[in-house]
DNA sequence: TTGACATGATACCTTTTGGTTTCGCATTAA
DNA sequence: TTAATGCGAAACCAAAAGGTATCATGTCAA
């Protein structure tokens, strides 16, 4: 089967909408963890955490560290720039600055978005 | 049926993970719509499109303003606070990390290869 | 080698989500 | 008044999402 494969916006947004992964990055952001060991802090299978980590993986957001028979999931600090770009091209349209970040979101957004316009 | 109330932020990542909505947003940036005039941008009915605009009014991202039989649909730019603040939470944290990153570097050079008087 | 441990993978279930049709209600234009 | 227009709301549907339980696999320790 082919694993559908979102864009980086995309999955970077798709991985942030859920609570339980927010608090996942939150306590990442401390320091790298294992599966068993992130599963520790919520009440909910290490199978379902295992889940939440492979969509905060394909978001960008957490890399995995083989270690022996562990594996660490560790925090992507660039994870977070398809997200601040985002935004970052609304804030610009706002100040009336814009630049070529607007064509990188448009294009982004055109992958799925508006009819033929024009 | 209770119609469950999300927090703040919950509503605005909910928002902003489905494309169509980013695209709405991106539309909505230049000016006020009405329903039908958004939904002509995009290949589905405008029931549809009526319940992006709805999420993305509880987001926090769009307000609608009555005008005789017609409701125009008009962005937000507080809405994206939400957003903004807990991407910052991270960033401010990051900032530290890379102060003490540096400053590990700084001391090691230090040890390693006092030579580099500036 | 053997057993315990940390993880991966799969099947399955329920709820949410994104979409469609269809119908009803105001408001405006004729 | 009548007819067209712009929305809202409800019923319905397929697919995705979030969870569980179960079993298989690789690695470490004794």
């Amino acid at each position: 089967m082919s694993t559908l494969t979102l864009d980086a916006p995309q999955a970077a947004f798709r991985a942030l909408a859920d609570p339980t992964r927010r608090a996942i990055l939150v306590l990442l952001k401390d320091r790298a963890m294992t599966i068993a060991e992130v599963a520790n802090n919520f009440d909910m299978t290490r199978a379902a955490v295992k889940k939440h980590l492979t969509i905060l993986t394909q978001g960008g957001f957490v890399q995995v560290t083989p270690q022996g028979r562990e594996k660490l999931n560790e925090i992507v600090p660039q994870g977070f720039a398809p997200i601040t770009n985002w935004l970052t091209y609304f804030d610009l349209f706002w100040d009336e600055k814009l630049t070529d970040l607007a064509a990188a979101i448009e294009a982004d957004l055109n992958i799925q978005s508006p009819k033929e316009t024009k």
